[in-house]
DNA sequence: GCCGTTTTCGGCCCGACTGTTTTCAGTCG
């Protein structure tokens, strides 16, 4: 029983109970669960019903279940629940303007439980006699259905973000838009982004909203009102813009940031201070008004310090706040190094040169040239490097770092790859004459959890290697990535000093976020590095720390944020070590 | 079903928008 398993048991029960029409506070105790669960790093298959009624939003009767499930990989509760109630009714929920009580009276006024049935309902035009429906209703149901596949889709950082930055130069041209911002799961550096959100100050916010639902991009409105608009564009993703007066808009902005699970949280925080918070402000019992123009006024209203909007998921953050031990997180601005670079010695684009000149423009005070060896999948099999051309590369590498002296650190690195077998495609007498060895996987990441774990295991032990590249080799939006046993992985790291790295291209954040934390928090030492092939791949940075802004990491937690002396320390005694074996 | 800086009982976030309504329920974030 994973936690992954077990929180979406968890979810399914909380939707069920929905349709049935349960206790909502039942259901919210289970959604929270489900929730909290999803993001938890300990392994709760491994825990004592004592220890589980530890955990918050885990009382008696979820800690029962939780040991009912992992022992006997079922659930009683559950199975009855899903005699009651049809479970592909849940399928219902995912269709926009579907929720469970919609779904309950199609189910028993219809005896709709399929997708399929409730589409030939729609089109039929049996749903439009339903108390409470009407032909609108119907239409938009229907199109919810249509539109359903391609709404789901999860764009990278760097897409939304563009898209975003589009909508927003354009909104703030308009007349009278005096504040405009990205807000939502892009400002917080969700790993991947659903939808785009947009707030901001308006004196004209009817014109303002015109504006918005009237470009040519828009396939449909799906809402439109003087405080929030929604769009769905013809490419699929939807965008929402929020307004309010410019003396609110740091309630908006916080608001709009979320999450959703932070500000429940934080609104329930306010509640015991006497205090009603929304995206319009706080409300006090005497039924005073405070606004917040800036979003740290939210914070500072409620005795907090800011948090980051990259922490704002309720896993913790508003109670260390609240005891004023919220870590100070990593910025671009500590990051001093790159300890990941591809030049054309391997499938980079760009000449040693280049990629110096670029770093040292940039800022960085110490780059690490860390191309592929002779096993990587490239797409051209001269952009790997076998050990016969190494020699010529160090020259040029020497040639390099001559140019760049006084100026930038360049430290002759290498990739290797750990081979399905677990051996490394360099022996170790070669790795021995490299500043620094990366270690990673690329190929057959299907391998069972334990061949798999063992593999990663093998690397993570070899004293010649320093760090593991993008450990699980995940592909976002889909791809999970290796089956790892991550607490094994998380204890030999830290054991045998073997940094774990975070991957800053976005289609790999790898680590993400929560595994990072994890690692931390069992005295793991990390990396955030580009792995860039290009120079402007080289901006990646920011996602990676952004990541690592999630996982709660400080400066001390990520060896290319310390000072440059200490990293190249770091590195001489681990060599030396390796060498004296 | 969970939880306690008013509570071991009685709370549990809050507002915008839509459609079907004559004042509100459902959905969403």
């Amino acid at each position: 029983m994973s936690n992954q398993e077990l929180s979406q048991l968890f979810n399914r029960i909380a939707n069920l109970m929905e349709i049935k029409g349960e206790n909502r506070f039942k259901i919210l105790a289970y959604q929270r669960a489900s929730d909290s669960i999803k993001t938890m790093t300990e392994d709760l298959a491994k825990l004592s019903q004592e220890d589980l009624l530890q955990l918050p939003g885990i009382g008696q009767a979820l800690a029962e279940k939780i040991v009912e499930f992992s022992q006997t990989g079922r659930l009683k509760f559950l199975t009855k629940l899903e005699e009651e109630v049809p479970p592909t009714l849940i399928d219902l929920l995912n269709v926009p303007d579907v929720g469970p009580k919609k779904a309950a009276l199609f189910w028993k006024s219809l005896g709709i439980t399929t997708l399929e049935q409730l589409e030939a309902a729609a089109k039929s035009g049996k749903l439009r006699d339903l108390p409470g429906l009407g032909e609108k209703s119907e239409s938009r149901i229907l199109t919810g259905l249509q539109a359903q596949q391609y709404n789901r889709k999860r764009y990278p950082i760097p897409e939304a973000e563009g898209i975003a930055q589009d909508w927003k130069e354009r909104i703030s041209k308009q007349k009278g838009v005096t504040r405009l911002e990205l807000a939502g799961s892009l400002r917080r550096m969700r790993q991947t982004i659903g939808d785009l959100d947009l707030v901001g100050s308006a004196d004209d916010q009817a014109a303002v909203m015109e504006f918005f639902t009237s470009q040519p991009e828009v396939a449909d409105i799906l809402s439109r009102g003087d405080w929030k608009s929604s769009v769905r564009l013809k490419s699929g993703i939807q965008i929402q813009l929020w307004l309010q007066p410019k003396e609110k808009f740091g309630s908006l902005l916080q608001f709009v940031t979320g999450s959703k699970d932070h500000n429940v949280r934080l609104r329930e925080f306010a509640l015991k201070r006497g205090l009603s918070l929304s995206e319009r402000g706080f409300v006090t019992k005497d039924l005073k008004e405070i606004l917040c123009a800036e979003e740290e006024l939210v914070y500072t209203a409620l005795g907090l310090p800011f948090i980051p909007p990259e922490m704002r998921e309720d896993r913790g953050e508003i109670e260390a706040a609240a005891k004023n031990s919220l870590p100070h997180v990593i910025g671009i601005s500590d990051i001093n190094s790159d300890l990941h670079l591809h030049s054309n010695w391997s499938d980079g684009k760009n000449s040693l040169e280049d990629i110096a000149e670029a770093a040292l423009e940039s800022g960085l005070k110490l780059i690490a040239l860390t191309d592929h060896t002779i096993s990587a999948p490239t797409s051209d099999p001269d952009d790997r490097l076998a050990v016969e051309q190494i020699p010529a590369r160090n020259s040029s590498i020497r040639k390099i770092q001559t140019q760049m002296a006084g100026k930038l650190i360049i430290l002759n690195g290498i990739e290797v790859d750990i081979l399905p077998d677990g051996r490394l495609d360099f022996p170790d007498e070669a790795l021995a004459q490299f500043d620094l060895v990366i270690a990673s996987i690329h190929l057959e990441m299907n391998q069972p959890a334990d061949q798999i774990t063992q593999r990663l295991l093998s690397a993570i032990r070899n004293p010649f290697i320093d760090i593991i590249g993008h450990p699980s080799c995940r592909e976002l939006p889909n791809s999970n990535g290796a089956d790892l046993d991550w607490e094994v992985i998380f204890n030999a790291a830290g054991e045998n000093g073997t940094i774990l790295e975070i991957n800053s291209n976005p289609l790999h954040l790898d680590l993400d976020d929560i595994r990072a934390r994890r690692a931390a928090e069992s005295g793991v030492l990390l990396a955030v590095n580009s792995d860039a092939h290009t120079l402007q791949a080289m901006g990646n940075l920011k996602y990676g720390v952004g990541t690592a802004r999630r996982a709660w990491l400080t400066r001390e937690h990520v060896i290319n944020a310390r000072k440059t002396e200490e990293l190249i320390n770091w590195l001489k005694r681990r060599k030396a070590t390796a060498r004296g074996r």
